[in-house]
DNA sequence: GTATACAACATAGACAGTCTATATAGACCA
DNA sequence: TGGTCTATATAGACTGTCTATGTTGTATAC
């Protein structure tokens, strides 16, 4: 798998594209990518080859829309917007994800000073 | 894949092994699954499919070594144990764990009252 | 207006780690 | 001897990531 290294994306990048189109509005799929990307200091690098297939996967689960649009730049993208669904979607994981972080740093005894 | 689901074990199931070996010492596959099982309150289900083969792995790297001994109850079990190079293993991923997750609270916006 | 460069989107195929399901071997017991 | 239990083992399915490559539309330079 190449590997599942440093940043572990590996079942969280779903979230994180629907976290980054909550927080900012309608985004194309390159902008997403580097919001993630820059937020993280550069840890996690969202692939095209790992992207795209996720966009369309949200699609077809009804937790984004899209529509065509234009860049500052000028150049066509599909900008993307979270659904309600989506947002559902996004709380779900949210706690998920907290509890099983949770359960995460009490089983491998990390104090709580490294983490903050 | 079932599901990579509740409890997201992927990609961070040799290290909750190498842990449960650096904290009780010497013990066995079964031992091992019971302990993340029972720590994390059922959250973490370790299957006989995924445990075996990451002892494996586990022993290959040379980050664990094994031999035959009786449990307490008679059974003949493969007691493993956590070697030096193994426990370096360990830290480093602990440390690259920890980091992502501390990116990840930081870009989900996850205050941390929730996961203290 | 044609060629070039670039941005964004797209997908095929490899690969790893998990899961489900099934199997085997040894120990104990009736 | 057969039955049950514990522990180990593996084949095969499945998913999500990655690498590598390709396509399309827009703007720009000439």
């Amino acid at each position: 798998m190449g590997t599942v290294r440093a940043g572990n994306l590996y079942g969280t990048l779903e979230m994180l594209i629907l976290k980054g189109m909550d927080a900012n509005g309608p985004m194309h799929g390159v902008g997403v990518a580097d919001f993630i990307g820059a937020r993280s200091d550069g840890l996690f690098r969202v692939e095209e080859g790992s992207l795209y297939p996720a966009l369309h996967r949200l699609q077809a689960k009804g937790f984004v829309d899209w529509e065509w649009r234009k860049t500052e730049e000028g150049n066509r993208a599909k900008f993307y917007e979270i659904t309600k669904k989506g947002k559902r979607s996004l709380n779900k994981e949210l706690e998920s994800w907290v509890a099983s972080t949770r359960a995460m740093l009490s089983l491998l005894e990390v104090p709580m000073e490294q983490v903050k």
